[in-house]
DNA sequence: ATGGTTGCTTAGCAA
């Protein structure tokens, strides 16, 4: 089984290496994030069109994330809903968007961007032959100490409450996506350079390792615990050329599904090519298990 | 370098 995660930064720009990437690749799951669109511009008749199924929580502009399949999915469930509707247990046929409403618990205005962030398009889970399946697209942050970061990490801290109210890290599950966190100083080119961004600070790796603890495996990590694979890079200022890269991008599984990883790799691949090529400021990342 | 580039939406924001 291959599950594979990328950040498209806008589906419809996309559409085309999307389509491509299906067909040279086949993966069993493939998730998306930044679609930037609806779910009603979301391109489903050309996915459908190389025999895969789409589940989509589009959003106007922004975020929007999605799943991919050539096999059923099933169980879908949209957002990061606040467990009193029991989001994770709707019915196979039912189709529940479902959007927190606990107030969030931090004060001013980083309640208020905590409050914004669980009504945003971030989260998607379906089940898919027989593992349950979620693509996410956590918060930037923006800048360390900012409310957005606050909220970044509260938005955190409720995915990993829902992981303990409704599974079980003994259940088939990963958790795939764009993270926006670096959890090591070896999952980036300059560590130095990045170690005061939202994407390497402390906070966020605390953040991201008590998700991990929770019960799952960095499957990358576990096939290349010497790091050096990176996922994104910066637009500006060369950053692929000059391959000043950070690994974001993960593919999270619990025990049942990590213990039969296989291999993963990262198809830098869809990060080359000039202006005209329009690549993603993100790679595919692909992990593939003996399931 | 409060720079640089890309996408969405229309000049400013988010990443």
């Amino acid at each position: 089984m291959r599950i594979a995660t990328w950040n498209v930064n806008s589906v419809k720009v996309r559409k085309d290496r999307v389509v491509a990437w299906l067909r040279q690749h086949r993966p069993d799951a493939l998730c998306l994030q930044e679609l930037k669109t609806t779910d009603e511009a979301y391109p489903a008749e050309a996915v459908r069109a190389e025999g895969c199924d789409s589940a989509v929580f589009g959003q106007k502009a922004y975020n929007g994330v999605a799943l991919i399949s050539p096999h059923a999915i099933t169980r879908v469930v949209r957002g990061l809903g606040d467990g009193k509707e029991a989001p994770w247990l709707v019915g196979d046929d039912e189709v529940e968007r479902l959007v927190g409403d606990e107030a969030a618990r931090l004060p001013g205005e980083s309640g208020d961007a905590a409050a914004q962030l669980l009504g945003e398009a971030r989260l998607i889970g379906g089940e898919i032959r027989g593992v349950t399946v979620f693509s996410a697209y956590f918060p930037n942050g923006r800048s360390v100490g900012a409310p957005t970061y606050e909220a970044k990490l509260a938005w955190m801290g409720r995915l990993l409450g829902v992981l303990e109210d409704r599974f079980d890290p003994k259940d088939p599950l990963v958790l795939a996506g764009d993270f926006n966190v670096a959890p090591h100083d070896s999952d980036a080119k300059n560590p130095e350079k990045w170690a005061g961004s939202v994407l390497c600070h402390a906070g966020a790796r605390d953040a991201l390792e008590r998700i991990r603890e929770w019960g799952f495996v960095d499957v990358v990590r576990k096939h290349h615990p010497e790091g050096g694979l990176y996922s994104w890079w910066d637009y500006r200022q060369l950053g692929f050329p000059k391959n000043d890269g950070l690994r974001i991008d993960h593919v999270f599984a619990t025990a049942p599904v990590a213990e039969r990883s296989a291999g993963a790799w990262v198809d830098r691949d869809q990060r080359k090519g000039t202006k005209t090529d329009k690549p993603s400021d993100h790679a595919p990342v692909v992990a593939d298990f003996d399931l």
